[in-house]
DNA sequence: GCCAATATCATCCCGATGGTTGATAGGCTG
DNA sequence: CAGCCTATCAACCATCGGGATGATATTGGC
C-alpha cells in the first residue's frame, strides 16, 4: 500500500543492517544473527546464503569456527577478521576450512559483535569467495565505525520491542517460541509458504504451529487472528527484558 | 481471544442499541438504520428481519409508511407510534398495512427518531407482531428516556470515528461507498461469507469489491491487507464530518 | 535417564480465497 | 440521451488455508 518499502518483516532490523554493511563494501554472503539460543528466535537474516548451510554451522562447525563468539566473551573486540585468528597457512588445513568454509566458497571472512552487559548477543558475519580480495584495513576501519550506531540501535531500539511484544503475545496466550516466530511473520500479513521460507521450515510445520496459535487464542481464521492481536499489542505492560 | 464479546463489527453501535432496547421490553423484530442514501452505507442492523424485506420496504413502501421519516423533518418528534398517525380502523385498511405490515407479521410499530442539527439521520424501528399487545404508555414512557442518550453517543462517540475511518481509507485509495462498507467488514477479520450475509450481497458480490479493492491499494491477499490497514488506520488527519 | 513438551514433517480432505471474464441494471453528468 | 461509474451477480479455475491424525526427532526438566 502506498509505499511498498514499508512492508516489514519480524527481522526488519537484520535486513536493513545488511542492506547497509553491504551497500559499503562487497560481499559474497552475509549473515546477521543473535547468539543465545533463546534469542535465536528473534531472527535471523541473511544475503545469499541459505537456512541449511546456517542449520550445518551451527550444529556441526560453530565449534571449530576460529570466529565463534564463546571464544570472545571476556574481549572487548567488535570485529575479527578469520585470518587475524589463525595464520593462513594453518586455517587452510584446519577442519573448518576444508570442511564447512570449501564446501560453501567461503575465503575471507570478518564477523562484527555486538553486546550487550559485555555478553556477545548478535554476530554480522561477513563472508568474500574466492572471486573478491580479502578486506582491506580501510574497510575494517570504515567497519568498525558502523559497530556502535548498529549496537546501539539494536539495543535500544529494536530488541525492547521486539522482546516486548513476544512478552505480551507469549504471557496472554501461552504460545511456544517457535509460535512466536510464526505469529510475528502471520502478523506481517505473510502466507504460509513465506512464512516456510523465511523461517526455513516445511510447509506441513508451519500450519502445524498455525494451527496451534489458532487453538490457544481460541480464533478460526488468520483474517480474526489479525485483528484481534493488531488491535490488542501493546495494550499489555511487559516486563524487564532479560535476555 | 480472551474476551469474545470484543468481537466487534463497522455497525456494532447499531447492534448495541438494539440490544439494550431488546432488553428492555419485548419486540418481536426490529431495525436500526440510516436514513440519508449517503449514510445507509454506515450500516443497518436488526434483529429477526431480513435485508430482503428491509430492502423491499426501502424500494416499494418507505413512500407509504406513515412513520416515514420525511414526514416529520421539521417536528422534532423523537419517539412515535404508527396508531398515533392513523387510526387503527384506517390503517388496517390501507396498502401499506395489507401488503407490507400484514405479510411480515407486523401489527404494532414504534420508531424512535435520531436527528443531527435537526435532520432525521436515523431510525430505531420496533416492531410487534400479533402475539404482542401494543406499546404502553409506560413502555413509550421509558423508550422516551433512552431516545437522548442513544442520540448523543451516535453524535458525539460513533459517525465521527467511523466517519474518519471511511475518509481516510477513502482518499488514499479513491474507494467507493460499498468498497468501504466491504474494507470495514475485512478489517474485522470477516469472511467473505460472513461479509455477504451482514450486507445483504451475493458471494460473488463480495468477491468483486474485495478484488477492486486489492487492485486499488495494491496487495493481493487479505493478511497483506489487513495489516496495512490496521497498521496505517488513523494516521490520516480527517475532515469535517459533513452527512 | 526418562517423561513431557516442543518442533518437525507428512498425507488427506474440503471449503475459502484469489483471479478472470463477462453480463445486467441504476445513477449521475456532460 | 449517451457514456461512465457503480453495484450486483454468474461461472470457472487454480491455489491457499483450515482441520484431523499421526510419525519422528529434539529439548528441557525432574
Amino acid at each position: 500500500m502506498r509505499n511498498t518499502s514499508l512492508k516489514s518483516f519480524p527481522n526488519q532490523f537484520q535486513r536493513e543492517s545488511l542492506k547497509l554493511i553491504n551497500s559499503l563494501l562487497e560481499l559474497s554472503s552475509s549473515v546477521f544473527y543473535l547468539v543465545k539460543p533463546d534469542m535465536r528466535h528473534l531472527g535471523i537474516a541473511f544475503d545469499n546464503m541459505t537456512h541449511s548451510v546456517q542449520k550445518d554451522y551451527l550444529k556441526n562447525y560453530r565449534a571449530l569456527d576460529p570466529l565463534n563468539p564463546a571464544k570472545f566473551a571476556e574481549t572487548d573486540d567488535i570485529l575479527l577478521t578469520i585470518d587475524s585468528q589463525m595464520p593462513a597457512h594453518l586455517l587452510r588445513r584446519s577442519v573448518y576450512y576444508q570442511e564447512f568454509m570449501l564446501p560453501n566458497n567461503q575465503h575471507f571472512v570478518a564477523d562484527m559483535f555486538f553486546r550487550r552487559e559485555g555478553n556477545i548477543i548478535a554476530v554480522l558475519s561477513m563472508l568474500r569467495n574466492d572471486s573478491l580480495k580479502n578486506f582491506t584495513p580501510a574497510e575494517l576501519e570504515l567497519l568498525r565505525k558502523q559497530q556502535p550506531f548498529l549496537e546501539y540501535a539494536l539495543n535500544a531500539v529494536y530488541l525492547p520491542q521486539r522482546v516486548a511484544e513476544r512478552q505480551s503475545m507469549e504471557k496472554q496466550f501461552g504460545l511456544t517460541r517457535r509460535e512466536l516466530d510464526v505469529l510475528e511473520q502471520l502478523i506481517c500479513g505473510a502466507s504460509n509458504k513465506a512464512i516456510a521460507a523465511d523461517l526455513g521450515l516445511g510447509l506441513p510445520t508451519v500450519k502445524t504451529h498455525i494451527l496451534h496459535i489458532f487453538k490457544k487464542t481460541g480464533v478460526s481464521s488468520r483474517s480474526e487472528l489479525l485483528t484481534q492481536a493488531l488491535r490488542h499489542l501493546g495494550t499489555y505492560p511487559v516486563n524487564s527484558i532479560d535476555l
